[in-house]
DNA sequence: CACGGGTGCGCG
DNA sequence: AAAGCGCGCACCCGTG
C-alpha cells in the first residue's frame, strides 16, 4: 500500500480484501482519508474479483507495466532498476500464470522449463520492487514525465480490466439478422447459402470445378489459366484485373472474412447477455498501444458495428480525436506553421490552406508518409513541399529515423522508449561494415537499417499518440466517475470500448450531454498534460447515437 | 495430428 | 513493394 510513513500491515484471508478496499475508498470519498493508490503485482490479476464484488479502485500502480517502461526508458538508463540483471519481473506474463486447468501439454511444457516453479509470492516482491521503481524515477531525467506515464499506464490497466467487466453494449439479434441478410441462414455445416453459389459461380467462371476459393495458391493458378495476369490474389490487385470472375471473387472474399473473423462462431464465443467481452492488453504493443487477446476487439469492421446498440433509455457518446498522429508530431516538434494549419479546422484543411499542397487528400498522404517513412510513390513526391512548410516537424522524424538506422533508441513524449534491434540485426551491420564484406552484404545492412529507422521513426509519434490517449481516457475516466459519485461503475456513465484514438461511453440518455462535454474537455487536458502551453489542439468529436453504426 | 510460416485482410 | 508504421486472427499448406 505504497511508501508511506506510519505504515500498517495487514493480513488477511484473500476474500476479505474487496471488503477492505471498499472501505478504504470509501472513507477518500467521504473526505475522511487521503485517496489510497493501490500497489499490486498487475492489474488483470487483482481487480476483476474486486469489480465482480462491487468495488471499484480509484487509482493504482501495476508494478509490472510500470516496471517494463522502466527498465527500457533512455530516461531512466544508468538507474538500479534498469541496469540489474534480468528478474521475475521481466518474464512474460504468460509463464507466470496458472496453466488453464485440463492444458495437460502446457503444464508438461511449463515443467520441462522450470522444474519447480516458486510460488508467485516468492518470485516477486511488490515492495521492494515499487522503492526500486521510486529510486528510479527519482534519479531519471525527467521524473515529471515519467511519473504522469506511470499514472496513465496504471491508470490503463485499471480500465482495460473496467472495459472487460462492463462489456461493450451488443446485440446479437442484430448481429444475426445482418449476417442472415448477406449470407443466408445460418447453415448446420459447410458454407452459408450465398457463399455456396458465389463459390459455383467462380469455378464456373473459371472453368475449375474442383477449384477452392479459399486456397489463394489454388485460385492463382486457375486465374492464370484463364488468362487472367494476377500475381497474387490480394483483393487491391485482382480490383484493377478484368474478367467476368473478378466481381464474383472478390464478392466472395469479402463475405468469406465476414464469415470468418465476425460470423455465427465469433457472436457465439465472444457475445453474451447482450455484451461483447473482449480481453484487452493494455501495453500489448510496444509503442504502448493497447492490443486484445481474442475477439478481435480492435479490429471490429465497420459492416458490423450497426450492432454495437445502447440499452433502452441509455445513449452511447462515440468519441473520436481527428488526426490525432499528426497533431502529436506537432506538439512533440513545437512546429508554430503546423499547430496553425490545425487550429480551429481539420489539420489536413489546414496544411491545403498554407499552400503546402493542393488538396486534402494530397495532405493526408503527405503526412501519413512523412510519419511511416514513404520514400516513393505520391507520399515519397509530396514529401518535399512538406519539408518546406513544416520543417521542424519533418525534423523531428527524421531524426528519429536516423537513429534508428544507428541502432539506437528513440524516446516518446512521456519516456516509453524503443527497444534496440535484435542479435541479427547486430550481425548484419557488423559483416558489412567488415573489411571482407560483399556488396550483397551491404545491401542486406543497408536495407535493414532502414527498415529499423522507420520503426524508429514511426514510434515516437505512435507511442506519444498511446500516451495522449491514455491520459484522454483516464481524464475521462475521473470526470465520468465525478458525474455520479458511489455508484456503481455500469449504473452511471462509463467506458465501453477503447480504439486507439476513439472511446465510446456508455451512458443513461439524459447524461449524455455531460458527458459528450466530458469527453472534449479531457482532451484538452490531455493536449496541457503532455504539451504544457504549447498551442496545438486536440479536437475531438463526440457524437451521441443509439448505434455505433451511426457514428461517423 | 500438431506446429509454424505464409497469406490475406480487418482495425488504427 | 500498394506506400510507409503498429497490430490480431483465420485459414492453408508444408513439415516433422
Amino acid at each position: 500500500m505504497g511508501g508511506d510513513q506510519g505504515e500498517r500491515t495487514a493480513v488477511l484471508p484473500l476474500a476479505e480484501l474487496p471488503a477492505l478496499v471498499a472501505a478504504e475508498e470509501g472513507a477518500a470519498e467521504e473526505g475522511a482519508a487521503e485517496r489510497p493508490r493501490w500497489v499490486w503485482d498487475d492489474t488483470r490479476a487483482w481487480y476483476p474479483a474486486l469489480l465482480r464484488a462491487g468495488v471499484r479502485v480509484e487509482r493504482c500502480v501495476d508494478l509490472r507495466l510500470c516496471h517494463a517502461i522502466l527498465r527500457n526508458s533512455t530516461l531512466t538508463a544508468g538507474t538500479a532498476l534498469a541496469t540489474a540483471a534480468p528478474g521475475p519481473w521481466d518474464t512474460a506474463l504468460d509463464l507466470l500464470e496458472e496453466p488453464a486447468a485440463g492444458h495437460t501439454a502446457h503444464t508438461a511444457l511449463f515443467e520441462l522449463d522450470q522444474p519447480e516453479p516458486p510460488a508467485l509470492d516468492d518470485r516477486r516482491d511488490s515492495r521492494s520492487e515499487l522503492f526500486a521503481q521510486e529510486a528510479a524515477v527519482a534519479a531519471s531525467t525527467d521524473p515529471r514525465r515519467l511519473r504522469l506515464l506511470l499514472a496513465a499506464e496504471s491508470a490503463g490497466a485499471l480500465i482495460g480490466v473496467e472495459l472487460q467487466h462492463a462489456g461493450l453494449p451488443y446485440s446479437a439479434d442484430r448481429h444475426d439478422d445482418l449476417l442472415t441478410e448477406l449470407l443466408g441462414p445460418r447453415p448446420t455445416f459447410g458454407r452459408p447459402p450465398v457463399l455456396e453459389e458465389l463459390a459455383r459461380d467462380v469455378r464456373a467462371r473459371l472453368d475449375s470445378p474442383d477449384l477452392n476459393p479459399d486456397s489463394p495458391p489454388d485460385v492463382l493458378k486457375a486465374l492464370q489459366r484463364a488468362g487472367v495476369m494476377a500475381t497474387s490474389t490480394r483483393s487491391w490487385e485482382l480490383r484493377k484485373l478484368e474478367h467476368p470472375v473478378i466481381e464474383p471473387l472478390l464478392r466472395y472474399k469479402k463475405l468469406s472474412r465476414l464469415l470468418t473473423a465476425n460470423g455465427w462462431t465469433w457472436l457465439d464465443a465472444w457475445v453474451h447477455d447482450g455484451r461483447f467481452r473482449p480481453d484487452y492488453v493494455p501495453g500489448g504493443v510496444v509503442t504502448g498501444r493497447w492490443a486484445t487477446r481474442g475477439g478481435g476487439a480492435l479490429q471490429l469492421p465497420r459492416q458490423v458495428r450497426g450492432a454495437v446498440v445502447a440499452d433502452p433509455g441509455w445513449k452511447l457518446v462515440v468519441a473520436d480525436a481527428a488526426q490525432l498522429e499528426p497533431r502529436v508530431l506537432t506538439g512533440l516538434s513545437g512546429d508554430q506553421a503546423m499547430a496553425a494549419a490545425g487550429r480551429g479546422k481539420d489539420l489536413y484543411e489546414g496544411i491545403v490552406a498554407s499552400g503546402a499542397v493542393d488538396e486534402r487528400a494530397h495532405a493526408k498522404v503527405a503526412m501519413l508518409g512523412a510519419m511511416y517513412g514513404a520514400t516513393t510513390g505520391e507520399s515519397g513526391r509530396l514529401m518535399p513541399r512538406l519539408t518546406r512548410a513544416f520543417p521542424r516537424a519533418i525534423r523531428l522524424v527524421e531524426d528519429a529515423a536516423r537513429a534508428g538506422e544507428r541502432g539506437e533508441k528513440v524516446t516518446s513524449r512521456l519516456g516509453r522508449s524503443s527497444p534496440l534491434p535484435g542479435p541479427a540485426w547486430d550481425a548484419a551491420q557488423s559483416a558489412a561494415s567488415a573489411s571482407d564484406s560483399t556488396a550483397a552484404d551491404e545491401r542486406r545492412a543497408r536495407s535493414q537499417a532502414r527498415d529499423w529507422g522507420r520503426f524508429t521513426r514511426n514510434f515516437v509519434v505512435q507511442a506519444s499518440a498511446a500516451e495522449w490517449a491514455l491520459c484522454w481516457m483516464a481524464e475521462l475516466r475521473n470526470r465520468l466517475t465525478a458525474l455520479a459519485p458511489g455508484t456503481a461503475l455500469t449504473e452511471s456513465p462509463h467506458l465501453v470500448y477503447f480504439l486507439h484514438d476513439e472511446v465510446i461511453v456508455h451512458t443513461p440518455a439524459d447524461r449524455a450531454d455531460e458527458v459528450a462535454a466530458a469527453v472534449h474537455a479531457s482532451a484538452a487536458q490531455a493536449g496541457r498534460l503532455l504539451f504544457g502551453a504549447f498551442p496545438v489542439e486536440f479536437p475531438v468529436t463526440a457524437a451521441i447515437v443509439d448505434s455505433y453504426g451511426e457514428a461517423k
